[in-house]
DNA sequence: ATGTCAATATTGACAGCGTCAACTTAATAG
DNA sequence: CTATTAAGTTGACGCTGTCAATATTGACAT
């Protein structure tokens, strides 16, 4: 004997983000179709329309639940306020990147151009605050008094950011990668923040 | 009077090449669809498999071409030998970024994980080169003696690539930019320059 | 309780896509 | 001159996003 599904779902809106967010870790962005969405709750092809009007508005509420997350965990890791000015710095790299080798496809979702759209104000909202905190942390910790903050953070963001997108492209590959983290990684921040102190390396 | 065009293009092979060039600057990686190039060559829909066994196969060998073009840029600028040792590192990034803001949608294609396959032997070959290259400038310049040549080299090309694609989906939108370059990647050089000497600034 | 309305879900259609199989054409080798 | 084969055409299939038309239901006013 079959159970009749109730006629409306009560809370479809949810379930599309929840289905979209498994599709997206099993087979990747090109994966979460709408209508391979519809499938995975049980709607019609047709349902999630009323609650997103096109994927790529779909998509897009979806990117921003994960930076929200990607967020989250840095500032989880951020609230121990026992860390040294330097490695609070060098969170947001690591967070970062071990968010993307965690869920290759949710970073990737992130930052795909074709699927999000990145103009949106919820979204740009998220990525301000990311942002802010780093150069909060940045500002905060004393670094660079010589140089322009924004410059800082942009040029740190854009490190981690390009490394870690070069990376799950299959660029760099690197065998000394585990659990306690991404040795190359660690050289490159301690580069970075050696340059940032201004302090010279071979006192 | 209708000139009959002929059964057999001839070349068809480098006119898909070239036209899925053209479809790459005006309508972006979505457009290049094998449909598209077969209407702006005028063949049918299904002459390219001919040539090129599927989609992905087209766009990797068109992303090949193009990253060889930029690697040959790069070449170009650096043949200039009075250049000083600082700016020829700096050529690498400057002139990746400045293909990226004249062509977005190439430097978009170049990679797009979906779309190229990032495994292909030949365009594997040209990466290497250009990060040979980069390695080869970093390490004859006499840079960063006591750092290995290969994270300095990760890191800039990390940086730069990941600021290239910031850049590309909006994010730190620069107002100072203009026909003499970007003033705020040349300060994000500047303070990479510095680190990699080792060399205090407040001398 | 009853009727109405708006929200929500379904169905069916359309065009565009990549890809494949079957077929046609033409050029070339023997 | 013929056989072979490369190259191009046609038509089909299943997939996609999106839209219009329809059906169902819950909620709310009467």
């Amino acid at each position: 004997m079959k159970m009749k599904q109730p006629f409306h779902h009560g809370s479809l809106k949810q379930a599309l983000l929840d289905a979209s967010g498994i599709l997206l870790d099993q087979h990747g962005p090109d994966g979460v179709t709408i209508r391979a969405i519809a499938r995975q709750v049980g709607v019609s092809h047709a349902a999630p329309v009323n609650h997103y009007k096109d994927r790529e508005t779909l998509l897009t509420a979806l990117a921003t639940i994960l930076f929200k997350d990607l967020l989250a965990s840095v500032q989880e890791k951020l609230s121990n306020k026992n860390l040294p000015a330097s490695t609070r710095v060098s969170v947001f790299a690591i967070v970062l990147f071990e968010y993307a080798m965690a869920y290759p496809n949710r970073y990737r979702l992130l930052w795909h151009t074709g699927l999000v759209n990145h103009n949106d104000p919820q979204l740009l909202d998220v990525m301000d605050q990311f942002y802010d905190a780093c150069c909060a942390e940045i500002a905060g910790a004393g670094m660079c008094p010589e140089r322009d903050v924004e410059t800082v953070a942009i040029a740190l963001w854009s490190m981690v950011h390009g490394y870690t997108d070069l990376r799950l492209t299959g660029m760099f590959e690197e065998k000394n990668d585990n659990v306690s983290g991404c040795p190359r990684l660690e050289a490159m921040l301690d580069m970075f923040l050696n340059q940032s102190h201004a302090k010279s390396p071979q006192e």
